[in-house]
Order: structure tokens, then C-alpha cells, then sequence
DNA sequence: AAAAGATGCAACCGCTCCCCG
DNA sequence: CCGGGGAGCGGTTGCATCTTT
């Protein structure tokens, strides 16, 4: 466990303690619970049973006691897109969202979800092809040398790239093309071979057709209309960290009147426009090498603004 | 091998909501 | 109806670990 702060918790309050929580109180925590169930946080305190406030014990118990918890697995291609499919109709609703993934907390699908668009910011604003000749690094990981820092900009937590990614098709650049076009493409179908949908219904729109119904686990599952954020889902938007096979989908996802991305340049843009789902499918967008991402290209935007219905004002809040 | 930078995640903070008297 | 307290939620912070140079 993470040793304690400095900064936080330091003791000017020394009748609450903060920071890590020692094994110990995790006991009295989970002492607590049985006896009461998950509730009476405060009485926790007060009771003298621990020196922490109820917020804590609760956050405690939420985030990392609780039986149910899938602690130190990474989100699975299923969960990834059950987030972003979510977060597009829900917005930030971390709480909601996460009661359509069994195991995990609100708190795990922030971070993954901030992890996510970091993620996404750092590669749309990586011009791709000025890689280190000779290097290797691995697709978004640290230490790009063309890397910005990823900017506090809430835009940039909406993507507006709607299109359907072309991989594979272009005649590549001189490193290798086989490789990295095989790669790509390689994987791809996978996406295609998700695992059934999960369990709960999920109010999930879909242009044109009904998804989400458990019954309906169609091939287009990465098909997500969604790229919204910040509780207004963007009409029509569709996540550029989620690849989509152009044939799969003939037909063009909506699009967000292109225009200026967030000041970027059209490197930027051609740049992080696709990722795939591990587990599943195998690959995800930061797994590529950086000379996958030449074969990205940007197909010309069809310039139609979608009128997208807002989500039904009934959700399906049940589990 | 060491240093620097990037990433992931646990935990805190402030605000809002809800319930009860 | 109003006020207070507890619980819940979303945002943010900061450290440990990992990766790259």
C-alpha cells in the first residue's frame, strides 16, 4: 500500500485520521458492516470505532471492501464500451454508470474514464508520423517527444469525430506497411466477435436501430453513437477511441460538422481517430505501434449534421 | 543503472440531495 | 415549510509504479 502523505491529511485534524487505510481498519470497517449493513457511517466515528468520518468509511467500503469488487482487473472491451455507451447518454454520472457494471465503482469508472480521455487528448495531439526514426515506443504510452501536455480543456473531452476509420487501406508508409497494416487489420474482426452483451438492459441508442436489449448483440456493437461528455451527449457522436469497421458499416455514422478541432491541426486529426478494445479483440488503439497510426487516414467528412434525438426521458434504471 | 516523465488509482474535498424532526 | 444532518456524487489531488531515455 501506498504510503502516507504529506501533503493530505497531515494532522492538523488529529482526531480524524486520513489517508491509507491500515489492514486494521479495514477490519473494524468490515466488523462494522456486517453488523449494520453499509449505512451509519457516521456512527463509525462516533462510536469511536475508528477515527476516520463516515464520507471516509463509506468511501472505503464502496471503493475497495466491498465483496463484489473486480479489484485489479482492467476493464474488459465489454466494460470499455458499456462506459462509453453510457457516458454518451448519461454524461457524468459515474454513480449510474456504474451500476450497469457489475463489480465496479463509480470511482473506477472516473478514473477509467479520465484515463481514457487523457489518453485520447495525447493522441490527438500527436503528429503520428514525426516519430523517432528507429524507436519503438509503444503506441500512446510516456514519453513522446512531440507529446503536448494534455490540456484541462473540457472540449477536449468531446470528440467530434464521428467517422468510421479506414485501416489498412492505405498504401502505408516506408516502414513496414505489412506489419503494421496486419496488425491492424488482424485484430479488427475481433471487435466484431465481443462477448454477448451484458446482462442488463442497457438504454443504449442506436441511429436507425434499437439497441440494447440483451438480446441484441449485433456485430455493430462498437458502433456507439455517443462522444458527448459533461452530461450533454454530443447527437450523434461516436468515439474515436472505438474502432469501427467501414465495412461493417457501410453506411457513415454521423459526423459533428467538422471544423476546427480544438485548434488542432489536420495531423492531429488524422491522427487519433480509431482504438480497439483488448481482451476482446486484442488491440487497443495505445497497444498499436506508432507506425500503425500512418495507415490512419481521414476520409472525407460528409457534411451532415444529424439530428440526433436526445435520449428517451425514461432510463431504464433498473439492474 | 539511473533519472525523468507518464500513468494509474486511492483518497480527499466540496457540493447537492434526501430524509427526518 | 424549514432547517439540520447524513449520505451520495463528481471533481481533483498527489503518490506509487511503470516506462522510456
Amino acid at each position: 500500500m501506498k504510503r502516507p502523505r504529506g501533503g493530505r491529511g497531515g494532522g492538523e485534524q488529529p482526531a480524524v485520521r486520513k489517508g491509507p487505510w491500515a489492514p486494521e481498519e479495514d477490519e473494524v470497517l468490515m466488523r462494522h458492516v456486517q453488523e449494520h449493513g453499509p449505512r451509519e457511517w457516521s456512527s463509525i466515528r462516533s462510536k469511536g470505532l475508528l477515527p476516520r468520518t463516515g464520507k471516509s468509511c463509506r468511501l472505503r467500503w464502496v471503493n475497495k471492501l466491498r465483496p463484489d469488487l473486480k479489484t485489479g482487473c482492467k476493464f474488459s472491451a465489454e466494460e470499455e464500451r458499456v462506459v462509453i455507451d453510457l457516458q454518451a447518454q448519461f454524461g457524468n454520472k459515474w454513480a449510474k454508470i456504474a451500476t450497469y457494471l457489475h463489480g465496479r465503482t463509480d470511482n473506477d469508472v472516473k478514473n477509467f474514464w479520465s484515463t481514457r480521455q487523457k489518453r485520447l487528448a495525447r493522441l490527438l495531439r500527436a503528429p503520428m508520423p514525426r516519430r523517432r526514426p528507429g524507436k519503438h515506443s509503444s503506441g500512446a504510452s510516456s514519453s513522446h517527444a512531440y507529446e503536448l501536455p494534455a490540456p484541462k480543456n473540457p472540449c477536449l473531452e468531446t470528440i467530434p469525430f464521428q467517422e468510421p476509420i479506414t485501416i489498412g487501406e492505405s498504401s502505408g508508409s516506408s516502414k513496414d506497411p505489412n506489419t503494421a497494416n496486419h496488425r491492424a487489420v488482424a485484430h479488427f474482426p475481433g471487435a466484431y466477435g465481443l462477448p454477448p452483451p451484458p446482462p442488463t438492459p442497457l438504454p443504449i441508442m442506436h441511429a436507425g436501430a434499437e439497441r440494447g436489449s440483451s438480446s441484441a448483440a449485433p456485430a455493430t456493437a462498437l458502433l456507439l453513437p455517443y462522444g458527448g461528455d459533461a452530461g450533454y451527449p454530443v447527437p450523434g457522436g461516436v468515439d474515436p477511441l472505438v474502432f469501427v469497421d467501414p465495412a461493417a458499416s457501410p453506411e457513415p455514422l454521423e459526423v459533428v460538422p467538422p471544423g476546427p478541432f480544438f485548434g488542432l491541426d489536420d495531423d492531429y486529426v488524422h491522427a487519433g481517430r480509431a482504438t480497439m478494445h483488448r481482451d476482446v479483440c486484442g488491440v487497443r488503439f495505445d497497444d498499436l505501434p506508432p507506425e500503425a497510426f500512418d495507415f490512419f487516414e481521414l476520409p472525407n467528412l460528409p457534411a451532415w449534421p444529424p439530428p440526433f434525438p436526445p435520449p428517451p426521458p425514461s432510463q431504464p434504471d433498473q439492474l
